[in-house]
DNA sequence: GTCTATAGGCCGATAGAC
DNA sequence: GTCTATCGGCCTATAGAC
């Protein structure tokens, strides 16, 4: 009844894996060109060093501009963090509801297309996911309201799918509250380790991370599943 | 087979628990009683407003003082941050170690001392938690290099028990990055919600965490342990 | 150990030429 | 749409009285 051998894990690596665009952004059909460069400067920026320590001659330095050409793109500074966050969220909220919808209707497969869904936007825009879980804060309280409505209807979504598989017995689920925050928390991690990971793809992060999901909702045939899959056992962690 | 009811979760509240000083800070002998009350203050604003964005007038303003005073007690701003965060990281590895060696040799013990001693930290200190967890980037070099090896310790003593309780059987670990990272975030998840979750103790928390954290590490028992819970199974969350 | 006064620098944003 | 020049403001930190 042992199992196979299991590497230690040693620190992440220093640099961004090769294949990934560290400014990648998802498709804006609605914004102009220099729009969308002063957005992926800046989602970068904010991502590393945070919205309040990036000036706006930080973000143009990036771009090879001088700070005040960055008003012809936008008003100020707090418009650009303004687009960025509420366009990230409007972004990840179709996706997740998109996959639900062509999930099909078993809780089981629902609650794996939300995660796959969710970690592999995380490993393909990794410091969007970042900048819009972390400086939401520093919005004004319009767009903070609209982001909080985002929030709230994506943590519906997952609440939908696990009370239904709770319901139908193809879960157990004891504490709602805490098995949603560890399974939310599993997407954020996934955005903060992949650009560091370089041997492994966003596919296979996301199948890793589906796997630990179903185990935390309680999905029955969950262990002796991955427990038979001992071939596969050897990892490197940061 | 079906399981007992699991209601919807709502926003979580807005205010702090009534039970719980936000401004808490682990036992401190070696600071003056002056030191002590600006790094509370300190503690409070650059977990809500991050580092950056609070101001040496912010942090004196909330002892009522003027901000020149601060620097009877710090040299910097800087060193205000560097003394918390080492401070802090110091403690939660002290905490985690002594856990550790008081939990006997069982690795499923073992991994349960560990995750809620985290979880109980979170609680009681969420907002040093939320600092040392995010404002690290802030640092100069020169603290950033101890904090990296805080950090680095204890992934390795986490690493081990999962790594001893695989290889004993216990433990069915297909990946060990993912797992961890998995675990860790359980505690980040505590810090930020636990404060304002007015209805809970944080020993059921840790509990709950407990048992999530033995799934996610593929213990053989876990599920059919919560099955049998149903009762308990009504849950609000944020 | 706290205060007032202030230095010196960087910030976001505007004006206006090209 | 980009530039240079610049404004007014807030920031960290220091000087020095009490």
């Amino acid at each position: 009844m042992t199992n196979g051998p299991l590497q230690l894990p040693g620190p992440p690596s220093a640099t961004w894996r090769t294949d990934l665009e560290p400014d990648a952004l998802p498709p804006t059909p609605e914004l102009t060109g220099g729009q969308r460069r002063v957005l992926a400067a800046a989602m970068g920026l904010f991502a590393t060093k945070g919205f309040v320590a990036s000036t706006t001659r930080d973000i143009a330095a990036e771009l090879g501009m001088q700070a005040p050409s960055l008003y012809n793109h936008f008003a100020s500074k707090d418009a650009i963090l303004e687009r960025l966050v509420l366009f990230g969220w409007a972004h990840a909220h179709s996706e997740l509801l998109s996959a639900l919808v062509h999930a099909g209707s078993s809780p089981t497969a629902q609650l794996e297309a939300l995660v796959r869904t969710h970690v592999l936007m995380s490993c393909e825009f990794p410091r969007l996911t970042l900048v819009i879980g972390t400086e939401t804060a520093h919005l004004a309280p319009e767009p903070l309201a609209i982001v909080r409505n985002h929030r709230q209807a994506t943590r519906d979504l997952l609440a939908q799918v696990l009370r239904r598989g709770h319901d139908e017995g193809s879960f157990h689920i004891a504490h709602l509250r805490t098995t949603m925050w560890t399974l939310a928390a599993m997407g954020q991690s996934a955005a903060v380790q992949y650009p560091y990971q370089p041997e492994i793809h966003a596919a296979e992060f996301a199948e890793e991370f589906v796997a630990l999901a179903l185990r935390v909702a309680g999905v029955a045939a969950t262990l002796s599943s991955s427990a038979g899959s001992d071939a596969a056992v050897d990892a490197q962690a940061g």
